[in-house]
Order: C-alpha cells, then sequence, then structure tokens
DNA sequence: TTGAAAGCGCTAACAG
DNA sequence: CTGTTAGCGCTTTCAA
C-alpha cells in the first residue's frame, strides 16, 4: 500500500483530477453524489493530500513561525502552550526556532522564511537585536510578523507586550506605600523598548512620591550569571543597602535570594514585574 | 522587487535552470566559474529557493514533530530546547504540537504526518494512549519516530526514557535507609509504561528489605488536581500516615507541602523522581 | 457538473 | 561541464 495521490482516485472512480481535488475540497461546483464517492474512497484507501504539492501550487503552508530567545523560563513555555492552542484550532501548525539572544541567529532564521514555509511570524527579539533590516524585508516580503513581549520600537508592526510602564510604576508606588526608603531596579538590558519603559515607570513613581532617582540604584543584568550575582552582590552590600527590590526576570529575583543567604542578610521586599504573567494570547488572523 | 526563481538567475546569465540548480547545491560537476557567478547573482538579487517546489521534488521537509502532552512543567519546555538546538545544528526545523492528554488529538496529529510534512517524530503520548495503531502507521509510512519520556511498550521503536525501575527503586531504598518506616508511592497514571516500572522498582525494594506492599500506599493520580488533593489528604491523615514519599511528577510534591501545611503535619520525607531531569537531548539523525 | 491542459519552482535522469 | 526533458502532486483557469 503504497502514496496514494488524487491521480489514482481519479482513475478508481473514472473521473478526473480536478474532480477528485474539488470533491475533497467540498467545491460548490461537484455533484453530491460524486462528493460522497470520492470521499468514501478516500478515506477507504487512507489517502492524504502531499503538503508540499498544495503548498507549492497555492503559495501558502498553514505554519506560522515562533521565534524566542529561549524556552528556559516558564513565560515562553507559557506562550508556547497558549500558540500552540490556537493555532491548533484554526488548523495551523508551529515552527519553533530559538536565538539563544544571537543576534545572527535571528537574522539567518528571518532570512529562510522568505521561502514559503511559513505564513506568519511571532517574534521575540533578541537582547542583542539593535536594527531591523531583516524585519522589515520580512515584511516586504508580504510575510505579516507580530512582535511579542520583547519589542523592537523601530519597526512599524503590531506588538504585544505588557504595559511595561504601568507594571513597574504600579511595583514601586507599592514599595514604597509599604516604607520602603530606598528602592533598587534590577533591569534586565539597555537596549530594549521593555527595559527603558520598565526604568521609565520606576522613575516616574520614585518622583512623583518625592524620592530622587538614584542611578546606582539601578542594576542593568547581562547574560552572564556570574557577573549579575557579584553586581547584586555589591548592590546589597550593606551601607547603601536597599530596602526594596523591583526584578525585572523571574531569575533576578532568585538572585537575590542566594545572597541574602549566603551574606546571612535579611530579604529585603521584592516585586518580581513578570513578563506576561497574565498573557492572553490573541488570537490569529488567518491570512485573507 | 518580486520572488526571484531559478529560471530567472538562469536567464540573466544565460544558463540552464539545472546549472542553477546544481551551482546551487556546490554540485561536482560545476566549474568553479559558474558557481562563482551564481552564487554572487543569487546574492544579489536575494534568491531563497523555494521550500515547497523542492520539497515536492525530493521528498523531503527537513522538519520534525515534537508531540507532547503539554509544555508547562518544566521537563517538556527543556526538552524542546534540547531538540532544538540539536535540530538547528543540523539544519532541521522543529514543529511544536501538543495533545493536551488527548488520544483522539493524538491520533489526527500524526496522521497528517502522513503527507510530507515531517520527516520524522519525536512523541511523548498521552496518558490515555492505550493502542499503538497510529503509530504503527506512520512506521508503515516510512517515517521515524521516537517515543520519550513517555513511551508505549506494545510498539518497536526507539524509546528514550530515565530508567524508571531504577530510579524509583534507588528511592525506596534511599527512604528505607533513611528509617522511613511506611513509604507512598505517589503514581501518575496506571497504562503507561513510566508508572508500572516505577512501581515496579517500588515493590522490589520494599520486598528486598523485608517490607511488606501495602496497595494502599500506592496513590494513582489523575489529572484532577482537587481529586490529588483528597487523595493526598487521605493518605495523609494520622491513621496509617506514611513518612516517606515517593513523588512520580513534580506537581505532586508541591501538594503534598500544601496538604502538610494545612493540616499542620510535618512534612514526610520526601523524594521526587522525575522525569527526565538530567536529559541529555540524543543527537538526531538525519535521514540517511 | 466535469474534463483537459497548464504550471507552481525545483531537481534528476539522460544526453551531449 | 552544461542543456533538455520530464515530472513531483496538486490546483486552477478555460472550455465543454
Amino acid at each position: 500500500m503504497e502514496k496514494v495521490t488524487i491521480k489514482q482516485l481519479a482513475k478508481k472512480l473514472n473521473l478526473s483530477a480536478s474532480t477528485i481535488s474539488r470533491a475533497l475540497q467540498d467545491s460548490h461546483q461537484i455533484s453530491r453524489e460524486t462528493k460522497q464517492k470520492v470521499l468514501e474512497l478516500a478515506a477507504e484507501l487512507n489517502f492524504v493530500p502531499n503538503y508540499h504539492a498544495s503548498g507549492l501550487r497555492k503559495k501558502v503552508s498553514r505554519t506560522i513561525a515562533v521565534v524566542i530567545p529561549e524556552v528556559a523560563d516558564s513565560f515562553f513555555a507559557q506562550a508556547i502552550n497558549g500558540i500552540e492552542a490556537v493555532a491548533q484550532e484554526q488548523g495551523f501548525h508551529v515552527l519553533i526556532y530559538l536565538t539563544h539572544e544571537s543576534f545572527l541567529k535571528e537574522q539567518a532564521i528571518l532570512k529562510e522564511f522568505q521561502n514559503g514555509r511559513v505564513d506568519g511570524v511571532l517574534l521575540s527579539i533578541t537582547a542583542e537585536t539593535a536594527h531591523s533590516q531583516h524585519i522589515r524585508e520580512l515584511l516586504t516580503r508580504g510575510i505579516p510578523l507580530v512582535m511579542f513581549d520583547r519589542v523592537c520600537e523601530e519597526t512599524a508592526v503590531t506588538k504585544i507586550t505588557t504595559n511595561d510602564f504601568a507594571s513597574s510604576y504600579a511595583a514601586t508606588k507599592h514599595l514604597i506605600a509599604c516604607h520602603c526608603k530606598r528602592i533598587a531596579l534590577l533591569s534586565a538590558s539597555n537596549s530594549l523598548a521593555m527595559s527603558t519603559n520598565r526604568l521609565q515607570g520606576y522613575k516616574k513613581a520614585l518622583q512623583e512620591q518625592g524620592f530622587s532617582f538614584q542611578p546606582a540604584d539601578v542594576i542593568a543584568c547581562s547574560k552572564d550569571e556570574a557577573d549579575n550575582y557579584s553586581l547584586i552582590k555589591a548592590l546589597l552590600a550593606p551601607p547603601r543597602r536597599p530596602d526594596g527590590i523591583i526584578a525585572t526576570v523571574e531569575k533576578q529575583a532568585t538572585l537575590v535570594y542566594q545572597v541574602c543567604q549566603e551574606l546571612h542578610l535579611p530579604i529585603p521586599r521584592e516585586v518580581p514585574v513578570d513578563g506576561f504573567s497574565n498573557l492572553q494570547p490573541e488570537p490569529f488572523h488567518s491570512p485573507p
């Protein structure tokens, strides 16, 4: 029992390939009877239409790509869950690509998307991503792209983010309300819009509550865990120890605990400001 | 600047399409010069070979599918990370499918894989999955399939698992060595090979150490968190409270804590026996 | 309502 | 080394 094709169905039913094709697509111009017969035979012979053939012809793939830095932290895992669920509902397939924070990989991956493999892209950019030529090129080629979580301001595409400004603003105000006197901000990376927005929210809240912004209270964490560890250790050193901390990333919160334990310090009041903890994945829009 | 095809390159260089095709594939039967020219023009015109066309011709997709129940718990997230990394290295693409523990979905998803979209499948079966007709059918069609983590004994395919028997055996012995007198096993589901193997390991260790196996000490947890909660609560009720627990799934360990807190009980000595905590993803083998 | 024919873009014999 | 030819399997005009 070799691979069954439309042609074979056609021969067995004394019909033309085009009729079979139409019947399978439930075309309005095929008689009930014929459809019936075709569907039956197809089921019997276990016919599965070739994906590449129809893709080549129709120029669609019913596939979207999700390009993210990593799936390690629970945020992206959740995101995948949500995305896949919606995609499956809509009959779409989901390709996963990890950039591991490498801009070059991001470029290479997006470049390949010009080949018809995907109909659309969900992108959460690299921390390294500074310009967006590669993104604009995809768009030029007519491939819709939506940025989520980590977006890049300069490009004119749909962006899905939590309101970074608002969340760090709220977090800061919350800590102040809890009588914190010195609030530090653990920030992720400087180039991302997310980071700057959060920084702004933090500043705004401080200012409104009559605190002065201290650049030394903002720690720019990097990819290197060891570095971050040192930075946090320095931050928590007694002389100017903060009594409140806003952590921008899950991992950093953990580091704070570690450092405190090691230094036998009381754990400061901490507020994590997470990516998308309450992400409601947007429904996809199939291409029109 | 419309989509560039091989034909266009051919015309511009006064060569045939086949020559271009060969040059792009770095065929041994094309002159240095020609290759050079072709590559240059291709780069200049930003040529990207059509995926469906070559897929249709060559009957490959350079794509593998990963079919898992959920990506929620960190295990599968890690798995995806590893799989994608290896795939990317080998120039493969990764499709993700979630079954949400539904056997019907699993079936439907595998069925579609007969259409040429994927070259291979990594499957971690549903808790519901009882028979393996759908799996065997895929294999018949020449699509390699590897089961991981949650495997199904009856099928003759490569399986990647931690040694379930050994790990629960070791865990049980460990608890006995810690002077535990009554050791409970929180088991996941009865039909999975993983569960039965773990149960065997547990029994073996008990027996070897002169303990008698008590069916009541094995709790078969279900999908329903609330149910599990009740079961664990009953288990931990004073009369025959275990002083050691082997938890088969991450989630269950958490439940135990919750129940103990609520009941103001001391937390029993607990040993989690996790899926693949130390999974070293196997390198893929591209099809020969 | 159905069929014939052409072609999506690429690759692989088979020649030369 | 390069060109010619013939499809991969399906969809879609255009005719009948």
